[in-house]
Formats: structure tokens, sequence, C-alpha cells
DNA sequence: TTGAAAGCGTTACCAA
DNA sequence: TTGGTAACGCTTTCAA
């Protein structure tokens, strides 16, 4: 049953002189481009490293250059809703540049977060990437006056270090405006807890762009909320809104549905928009939701460019980084797409 | 605004003997446990390195050992549902073993594969961990003839390779078996399309377990087929089912959602089983589904001490082997929770 | 144009 | 009990 695994052995740059019949110095400058030689030499060279498959030891290099061409990835976001555009993001940018990423799932767990640490700072990572669910929560774990640059993403930092997130005012503000465009007058606000500064963020610009009556209801992220929320709208005998701005796409969810059942159009008598674009969940819903996308993997590219940037000694500037976010437009709204 | 970051610098095992007024040697044998030597000397030196912080930089030990402590993880499934929880339990298995993984999403794209796939060998893995969505389609990579040991979980490998999936046949039995002893007997299976092997493998089992006349409707793996199969079902005046074991938990959320909007109740009238167990739809559901769940964590645990033992040159059997699935109880099939 | 040698930070072997 | 030395695979400097 053990199948024969022709492991190919791997060649070494001694092999490779021996073969060529120079001196090992002389093959690591005809493949590096270094120093001035023999056009012959070095293509002669160049052609048995190829046939050879040769490829250098990244132990080797990284022992003398100090640089391991790694950097490590710290997640706590083991549902993945957010971190893994932002990984696949960083993985993209970094890839190009022959720099592989550690992955780390450290839970909310402060002694694994240090074994992992600890595990790459060993391994000499050029440099260490902090991603989270929030902005306003740390990981549980001390990454200042490490020996290497960390950037965070979607997560706290220390004041002064390098961090990008999503812009959740421009966001809310441009669904907001988007509902407005399509004359929707009556604007209520569904969103999550007033404990996450997202929340409260989008909550703000939603005013600003809605207008002082508009009304904002905070509740939990989550599909029974969106429900709730309508039913207390309808029951109450408020006036009903023509357009609902959800904090989150699994609101929006929720916010369908229950307008569904009470036989409520979607969009033509109420247009409700999402936030996340979580495919999941915004293309399954009936009608498939207009949302905001938060360019998560472009934010991680981001950050991916950016450690690159300071483990090579480069000056990046501190602070709070906002990526602006974009609308995807479906059916949920009405307008274009209708 | 540029924070000041103290970098801490990094203690060599030099700076440590020359501390300690040892050799490096000595240092080295001291804090490794080897060789015969006087306990005040030892304790000294591992004093020592205790206050200074000292840690050994893994390249130098790999260049040595041929042995880096890192596997690499590859996965296409962007989306994260699968691969997600595997890594967790990758990372969880490996990290207390001082190993680190690399992260490397590959999407469709073989070129990126092999990009991937020779940067990581480069930086010299001990072993490699293909993951994907299914068990049927291999990664567009070939992966034979490494010089790396390498282990498939959840995703096709060539014959004889080390390979980990779930035991579809038994969870879906399991799920039958689960309606029936709840006293179900008209049941109806709604899954995923005939082309891939683990809906044929579910369909194969719920058939044995539910009897000849049971009905299989194979179509895709989304809510709107599970909305779709209950209408038809309805609308056929084909007899109704009173218990329904669903391919995934999107398609059983289209049913229960279906189901309500015909008064149907769930689970007094219909039970419904989802699989999967995805958190994100099965707890959303109205009522939460009761639902098959895959130990994926588990598997990637076992992914990960798996590549661990082949790297250290252990014999593990190939071939597929198959972890099982347990029942996770909800509200959707009435019974134990009710 | 080419090669010898030193050095990156460790570990292992053998001699003192 | 301790230390010198070679070696891991590579790059770089300097000399031939």
């Amino acid at each position: 049953m053990a199948a024969v695994q022709s492991k190919s052995a791997r060649v070494t740059i001694h092999d490779l002189a021996k073969a060529a019949g120079v001196s090992v110095s002389t093959v690591s400058k005809a493949l590096n481009g270094n120093g001035r030689m023999a056009a012959e030499t070095r293509e002669r060279i160049q052609r048995l490293a190829r046939e050879t498959g040769f490829r250098p030891n990244a132990l080797a290099r990284g022992l003398l250059s100090s640089r391991s061409f790694t950097v490590g990835l710290l997640t706590n976001d083991t549902y993945g809703r957010f971190t893994l555009p932002v990984m696949a993001g960083i993985s993209e940018a970094l890839v190009d540049h022959g720099v592989s990423v550690f992955l780390c799932a450290i839970e909310d767990d402060p002694t694994l977060a240090k074994v992992h640490v600890d595990a790459m700072l060993d391994k000499q990572v050029d440099g260490i990437i902090a991603t989270g669910k929030r902005i306003d929560r740390s990981l549980p774990v001390d990454l200042e006056g490490l020996p290497v640059p960390v950037v965070y993403a979607f997560t706290q930092g220390a004041t002064g270090s390098v961090t990008l997130t999503s812009d959740d005012e421009q966001g809310a503000q441009l669904a907001t405006e988007w509902l407005r465009g399509l004359g929707r007058s009556r604007l209520v606000h569904i969103t999550g807890p007033d404990s996450f500064q997202s929340a409260c963020e989008r909550a703000d610009a939603f005013r600003e762009a809605a207008g002082p009556d508009a009304v904002v209801m905070h509740g939990e992220w989550s599909e029974l909320w969106g429900h709730r929320a309508i039913a207390n709208i309808w029951q109450s005998g408020r006036e009903r809104p023509d357009g609902i701005v959800c904090g989150n796409d699994q609101i929006a969810r929720g916010v369908v549905d229950a307008l569904r059942e009470r036989n409520v159009a979607v969009p033509e008598q109420v247009s409700v928009i999402g936030f996340d674009n979580w495919e999941i969940v915004a293309a399954q819903t009936r009608p498939p939701l207009t949302t905001i996308d938060m360019n998560l993997r472009e934010l991680g590219r981001q950050a991916g460019l950016m450690v690159l940037a300071l483990s090579e000694g480069k000056t990046v500037e501190g602070g709070v980084r906002k990526l602006p976010c974009k609308l995807v437009v479906r059916k949920s709204c009405g307008g274009a797409q209708d």
C-alpha cells in the first residue's frame, strides 16, 4: 500500500560547483548575478542549476543575511469571518516577494499567544501582523518592544503603532446616501451593540447622513435581532421606515425575512442594505442583499506590504489608517439592479 | 507620532558564553541538558540565559539538524468553511512540538501553487499538509516525489498517499438513524449534486438506513435548493415526509424556512437534520438545527501529528483514513432537547 | 575571471 | 568537567 516516494535528493551549491568544475563562490556569483565573470561560465552554471533543479537553502541564506523572508500572522478569529480575506490578501501580497506567512491561531489565550510569538521570533520572522475581529480590542499579548516590526490589522495596537482598519464611517455614509439617492427618506439603522466602536462610528455616520430624526437601534449582531427589531418597529405604532441601514449582513437578513413575513415587499416598499458583504449571507438572502464591502483582502495586501517595508528598514508613518469601503449592489434596495 | 520601539537586541550563544566566562560549547551543553557538567555551571548558565531572554536561533539550528520545525499548509479553500477548523487543529497539535505552520492560499491557480510549494521547500519545511474542500478533487499541483512527506486532509492525494477525511457514510447513517429513533418513518434526503463523491456516499448510507423507498433528491448545496425541494415535494402530491435528512446545513435552513412558510411545524410535524454543524447557519436557523459535525478540528490535529511523525522518519500506513462524525443535537428534530 | 577563506549561530565530537 | 574545532549551506570580501 505504501507508495514509492521517489524523494528527489536536494542539490547543494557544493554539488553544483563540483559538477561544473568551478568553486562554490563562482556558482554563487553566477546565480545571483553578482560580480563580473565570463558570460559562458555564468550560463553554463545557470543551465546546470536549472537542470538539477537547484534551489538555495533559505535557512543558510537567512542565517547570513539575517532575513528569513518569513512573517508571522497572529489571529484570534477562529471563525475566519474577517481574518480569512485578510490572510488571503497578505499571502497574495507577500508571495510575490518570496515571503511566506506563519499562521498562528491564538484564540484568546495569552499563554498560547506567547508561545506562538516566541516560536516565530525563534524562527527569525522579519515581522509580525496581528489581526482580529474588532478594532477596539487588542490581542491578549504584548507586541511592543519586539525585535521585529509589527503591523495591526483590524485589531487594536499600541498608540503610534501602524494599524489598518476599514473606514466604518465612510461605509455607513455610503450606505445611507445610497438609500437617500433611491428616494428613501424615512430611514432606520439597526445595528450591533453600542459597546462596539465600529457600531458607534457607523451609527454616527448614519445620523449625520440621515438627519437628526433618524432612529438608531442597537442590539446584537444576529439575524434574530434584525427580526426582533422589525417586530418592535411594526408593533410600536411608530412611523414605519422605507429604508433600513443594517449594521451587518446577518441583521439585514433577519430584517428582510421579518419583512417578508409581514408581506412587506423588499425592495419595492422598503429598501434594506447590509454591511460586510459576507457572500454566504448576502447572496443567499431573498432578495440578495445590497451591502457594503470592507475590502478586507486589500487591507491584508497593504498590511503585508507594510510589514515588508518596515522589515526592510523603511519608515512607515504610525497611527490608524482607514481604508474605504465600497458598495456592492444586489437587489435588496432596488435601483440599479432592478 | 512614531512611537519609540525599544527593540530588544537579540542575544546569541556567544554573548552568553562571554558573559558566563565559558566556551560556546559549554553553553550549548548546559542549555540542552546534554553531556555531564558541574551542576553549578549549568545552573549559572541557565539563569543567565533566562535573565537575558536568550532564545536559540532556529535558522542556525535548522541548518545543522536539517529540521526546520516548520510545516506548510496548502489550501484552495478561500472561504474557509472547511479549512479553518482544520487549520486550527493543525496549529494546535503542532505548536506543542515547537512546529510552526506556513499558510499558503493557492486558490485554484497551478502557477501560484507551484510558487508556494517551491518557497516552502526552500525554507526546508519538514512536511506539507494539503487541504481542500472536497475529497474527490485534488489540488492543482503535483505533490508526489517531493523531498518531504505530504499528508492530505479533505482533498484527494495520489494512491497510497496518507489521506484524512471524515466518514460521510457513518455521518449520514448517524443522521438517518437519529430520525428513525425519534419515530420518523417517511424519510427524504435532500442533498448536493451527485457529482460530489461525498453527496453520493451520504446518499448511499441514507438509503441503506432509511430503506429502499426512501427518496433522495440531488440539487445544489444551497438554501435555495432546500427551499425548492420542499416546494417540489409539497406540490407533487406525493406522500409528504415526516423526516428530512439534509446534505448540509444550508440546505437544511432552506428546508426549514420553506416548511415554516407552509405552516408545517418543525420539529412537531417534520424533523429536519443538517450536516456540517456550521455554527453560523445551524445556530441561527429557527429552530436551531440538529446536525452532523465532521470533527474537522480533530481531523486537523491528526493530520498535523501525522506529518510530524512522517518527518521524523516514522512510518504511517498509507490510504484514506476516515474519521467518524458526531451528532449535535439542537431543536430541529425534536427529541432530547425538546 | 576565478577561488580561498571567513563568517552567520548553532550542535556534536573529540581532545584536554 | 570543559573547550577547541568542524560542520550545516550559503554569501561576501579579498587575493590570486
